[in-house]
DNA sequence: ACAGAGTTTCAAGACGCCTTCAAGAACGCG
DNA sequence: CGCGTTCTTGAAGGCGTCTTGAAACTCTGT
């Protein structure tokens, strides 16, 4: 049950992608929009979404090629991608597969049947990194139920933004992580970097010692958990 | 949840039949299988399967019909049934669910999107019947008899809503649910997200404090039980 | 020792989110 | 059909969180 996944939707129609993103947030998941290729391979690129829900037929340029661009990306290229397509869109099908697609659906889509086939493919790409616990000794960050635990005794009142910055790094452990690369992940309005620095003062300030001991920091890199 | 589940399918045509029970028998179901509606409705009362599939044109009926008789089943009526019809039958549709079905497939049905639906409609069914009583520590909550009890003694007057709300956050403690999802699972008509916040209110007046402490808002993510 | 870049601390303002209250609408029951 | 309960919606208020800016501090290389 790794739940809050991240869902990308490039999709120009308003009243196509509002139910399919209700239909998402009721999920669970998180959901990105684009109208456009180009904003779209932009939002891709930086926040890394689990699964991409492509049109086919979009302002600047057809989803087909979006998909390949997504399928030629150095480490993400094995991201699920759902096409949709208009009416009797069924010759572009083998198109669509060719360039990359995981699934292809006609509109107009089921939001229930676009959900299904949306599951099915994260089963398939395996419960990987985002979700669930996280785990470092003696200390565990749970995303899901929104607590951090060390030693077992849960740590007192850590905001939402303090819990996933330290899950972040949890996760990440022990490499270092760059101030651009942890807000590119958990922040959705743009901010300047130093908003990480504080997040990180609270959190130090209301860990233990063993622990705040290991949120360090790297001169010109930005930051770790190390331990 | 291990444990082998039946599907009855009723299709006259036993080249559609073949491949459609290979698939389902590779997936670990038992099936049953009908080529009529009289039969299928015999089957479907002596062997009670936990879904059927239905073809729509049948020699002896529709399966429109067969699926209303099923729904009028005093306490069989919420089983999964997927209907199946022909090309072009999407005016169909609208009927085909105003006949009481969880899902419409137009043929040729691809086994795997069989499956596919099968078990998201069995997951579902399974999680409604998992709702018979949770507990957590001295609380309980019984959907089926409706009643919640903290220390052994019934909680005085809650209603449908607010037990409902108090089972599922219990369900899934500790982890926090979504206003959006809540309404998913708990609401048939759409609302705004704002009245969760309301039965949350209610709710926690009415529960004594030691239990309403730990329902608990996560801000900009939702609720959770915890303890 | 000094200068500079980068980090940490502190404090205050802005914003978003949750909570509460109240009233209208829908529902079920008699 | 009418009444009471329950559900829904709206608005106001308050609290907590996030963000930002400035100043103090540390470290490093000169």
């Amino acid at each position: 049950m790794g739940e809050q996944k991240t869902v990308l939707m490039v999709e120009d129609d308003a009243g196509v992608r509002a139910p399919l993103r209700a239909a998402f947030e009721a999920a669970g998941y998180r959901v990105l929009e684009a109208d456009g290729i180009a904003v779209g391979l932009n939002e891709f690129r930086t926040k890394e979404p689990d699964l991409v829900v492509l049109d086919v037929e979009l302002p600047d340029g057809t989803g087909l090629d979006a998909c390949r661009s997504i399928r030629a990306h150095k480490t993400l290229s094995k991201t699920p991608v759902i096409m949709l397509t208009g009416r009797g869109g069924l010759e572009q099908k083998g198109e669509g597969f060719e360039a990359g697609a995981d699934h292809y659906l006609v509109k107009p889509v089921h939001p229930k049947e676009l959900l299904l086939w949306a599951g099915s493919l994260l089963r398939r790409t395996g419960e990987d990194a985002g979700a669930g616990a996280v785990t470092a000794g003696e200390l565990s960050v749970d995303r899901e139920a929104m607590v951090a635990r060390f030693k077992g005794e849960p740590l007192p009142k850590l905001t939402v933004k303090e819990l996933e910055l330290l899950h972040f790094l949890v996760l990440k452990r022990p490499a270092v992580v760059s101030r651009k690369h942890i807000l590119s992940k958990l922040w959705r309005t743009v901010a300047v970097d130093h908003v990480v620095d504080t997040h990180i003062a609270n959190l130090r300030k209301k860990l233990p010692a063993e622990v705040s001991d290991r949120i360090q920091n790297v001169p010109g890199k930005g930051f770790r958990y190390f331990g």
